[in-house]
DNA sequence: GTTGACGTTTACGTTAACGTCAAGGAGCAG
DNA sequence: CTGCTCCTTGACGTTAACGTAAACGTCAAC
């Protein structure tokens, strides 16, 4: 198992975020580094965490929203009623992915169309050029 | 050819929005609806746009970006430099939005195998009920 | 022993995307 | 004419997600 561990510059620079964005996220619970005395000690499990936050953002969710889907990560469920609860949380968040992704493939398809007609005129430009 | 009209409240309805928001993209120059008199009549161009914005907008996109998007759609490129840069600009959006898939995806299959885990957990359970 | 590079907390500033009044005009029912 | 409903334009308020600056600790290097 990866026992290395990294200091907040560490893992902002790894990330391509700010020491103050990894301090905000700690602040609303997203992650909880060890306390080495005053500082802070990245684990791999932070750097996991703080992956799911940076493609939670990605796409367009809230720091709110993804600190209850983070929380399902690692929901130690123990009882029934939680689970259900839990399947439940994870039929809304699919819904809400799969709608994003159909607004992706319907925008990709857009832009494909785009890019033909682009070319298209491109090509009518090239057969009479300009000096 | 639909040529029906609609009022700003109609539109927001339709949408899910507010007037206010709607007001808020035409301030920024997303949509630029028919005046007449004072008020504000919307054709179905300015419902397409309010689409692409609003699917934007689900995307994580900001209205800045959204706005360099739509007009991406309406240029007049005539230019053949014109047509190169947005050429390019497609290819930056496509790979933005092709990252956005590709997370979504991942983060689909997390989802599904959460599910699988709390499925399992709950078969246990049922194995062996407490009143 | 002090200088620098890093870390810390506290706290106020900023930006985006609206929300929320306030004050008023336009049209129509009674 | 009155009242009602829907529209308009300001203009200030709010929230999220940090940015930014101040003031201070700490540890290795010189």
């Amino acid at each position: 198992m990866d026992d290395s561990t990294w200091t907040i510059a560490e893992m902002a620079a790894q990330f391509s975020v700010t020491p103050r964005a990894v301090r905000h996220y700690e602040e609303l619970g997203l992650i909880a580094p060890e306390r080495r005395g005053t500082s802070r000690v990245f684990h791999n499990r932070d750097r996991v965490r703080l992956a799911l936050i940076l493609r939670g953002r990605r796409l367009g969710f809230s720091l709110d929203e993804i600190a209850t889907i983070v929380n399902m990560y690692d929901a130690e469920p123990g009882e029934s009623g939680q689970l259900a609860y839990l399947i439940d949380q994870i039929a809304v968040r699919r819904a809400e992915l799969e709608q994003r992704r159909a607004d992706i493939d319907q925008t990709l398809a857009e832009l494909d169309e785009l890019e033909q007609r682009c070319r298209a005129e491109l090509a009518v430009l090239e057969g009479s050029p300009a000096p």
